[in-house]
DNA sequence: CTGTTAGCGCATTCAG
DNA sequence: CTGAATGCGCTAACAG
């Protein structure tokens, strides 16, 4: 029994002939390996968790992909959920992924309150945050730069003319939209703007998806005075904006200027071509799962990756129409 | 012990006062249960597995949230696994879940030869094939009628006049994107025309993605006679040869039509709107998820689920430019 | 190199 | 209802 063992964990102590002499009987009686007796024993699970937002999201899904890449290099394979924002389901899947025995998870959070996945990890569930900062939790994190995107957004507006922009802002508690508002509104600001005015919060029910994002356009369309712009936190909600704006007959960006986030790999080639802000998506996935498996390495120490966002400037935006605002430029 | 134990997996024979007891001593002690342990001792495992040709394809991704959604209702998680539409990653996942003593495999096979994932299921791993069919494995499936898709495109495409088609394809061995080829040879053929002269297949080399459907373009406008439609596989590969038209500075669909297969989210807000095959895709994984739960209840028996694809006529195909087809209407 | 043994945490069985 | 004992498949430690 021992050597059948060596020859599957340390190949190299036993000899050629009998390592042979295994492997063809392996071969023929069809063994498989029980990973649950493995891990059992103390062996390292093959296994990793991610609980993300909404695995059909193609921002999650991208960023799941390159978690799974980076995990395989390794012989791990990912497990994916999804919590459509919802705490309970949050929580639900931690403690499952949690019996499950996992080597980590990788979490984005549905709200700033970190408590279960700092307990998590205090269990011996590593926990890598994605998309949200570490803050004073011990955990390693994997971050954009959100608020910058948020001032992407408002220098780009801005520049533009617009001087009354809708946001539209789906679950308050994500900390990655929490941050681009407040980037927004540090960017009105910072122009000398009153954001009381300058700005105007269009909030959408859960799931906030495409269909919300659509309907919300004749919120918008009917403020008095009407936005000139509509920030939207994500590239899907722009293609419901778009897609209202549409059947409303309000023309993009001749009337009504939109911006995504995300830029999604089909933004450029909607119509209008989408003008948003990039994150690195796949980078994203890949370096969360490159802390995850460097946790409980000797010597580990917690640390937090940021990306850039960057502006693609594309057809979706342009000057507010005539009388709508003073030009800056 | 065995009171413990009863609590958890046989609550309802244990007196409440006891049970309370039990429950604030979890509580207290932070205990979790251990999932090895459990699986080992022949509990059903809370994971199943899915082996898709890319989890970062808007389309499989939906595909997985639907199996996602359906798992969850049974206190399961997806593990989720991309081949690229490789076989040796194939066959390395299919290894990798059967140690990991999953309850199923949700398989989108990279080709026909299933001999592997018949053999799994053998073992006493199930296998539900997705986007492929039975055929003559005793395994269940869920598919789309492919065949009848490729017909659609077929009809649509001669209705407007179009004699000269160039077919996108991708990696021939996908049982999917065969019959939807094989569909469109047999739409050509019941019109009377001469297939070979008719269809023209232009062949992406992997990954076969969207940048390789840009790049492919350029062969489709230097053959001779110029074809005056393309189809492709899917939305994405669409979204490419639209970049690769546009700038070619070749009229969408003016001087050259093009179809997409998926009808994925973002197709009626691309520019020109995308005429598509709508495959129910949320539905499809949780149908598969469906059946691979229903493997081992007593009295199983294999079966296969069969969606049928439908036309979505947009904005990307018209009649092809005049003097290069006769109008059959 | 090979055989033996113990124990990982759980569920189940059998006695009380 | 509770306590004790057993074994799932594997690995590590040790003795031959």
């Amino acid at each position: 029994m021992s050597t059948v063992s060596n020859v599957l964990n340390n190949p190299t102590i036993v000899s050629t002939g009998t390592r042979r002499r295994v492997e063809d009987a392996m071969a023929t009686v069809g063994y498989v390996r029980n990973g649950a007796a493995r891990q059992l024993r103390g062996a390292p699970s093959m296994t990793a968790g991610c609980v993300l937002l909404d695995s059909a999201n193609p921002f999650f899904s991208e960023v799941a992909r390159g978690m799974e890449d980076r995990l395989a290099e390794s012989g791990c394979m990912l497990v994916v959920c999804s919590t459509d924002v919802r705490a309970d389901r949050e929580t639900r899947y931690l403690n499952m992924l949690e019996e499950l025995g996992v080597r980590g998870v990788l979490l984005a959070p549905v709200s700033s309150d970190l408590e279960a996945a700092v307990a998590l990890d205090r269990r011996g569930t590593p926990v890598v945050l994605v998309d949200h900062p570490r803050g004073r939790a011990r955990l390693c994190a994997v971050t954009v730069d959100n608020a910058r995107g948020g001032e992407l957004a408002a220098e780009h507006l801005l520049e533009l003319g617009h001087r009354r922009i809708a946001l539209l802002h789906a679950e308050v508690r994500v900390r990655s939209l929490v941050d681009r508002a407040d980037g927004l509104r540090r960017g009105l600001v910072a122009a000398g703007l009153d954001v009381s005015a300058a700005l105007v919060p269009v909030s959408l029910p859960p799931p906030a998806g495409l269909a919300e994002a659509e309907a919300a356009v004749a919120r918008v369309l009917a403020l008095a005075p009407r936005p000139t712009a509509i920030v939207c936190f994500n590239d899907m909600a722009a293609v419901g904006v778009m897609r209202g704006l549409r059947s409303a007959g309000v023309d993009i960006p001749g009337q009504m200027s939109v911006l995504g986030y995300d830029d999604l790999v089909f933004a450029g080639q909607l119509a209008p071509a989408l003008t948003t802000i990039r994150q690195p998506t796949r980078e994203l996935g890949r370096a969360g799962a490159d802390l995850l498996l460097a946790e409980g390495l000797p010597g580990h120490r917690h640390r937090e990756i940021r990306f850039t966002p960057e502006l693609v400037t594309r057809q979706s935006t342009a000057a507010p129409p005539r009388g709508h605002s003073r030009r800056t430029r």
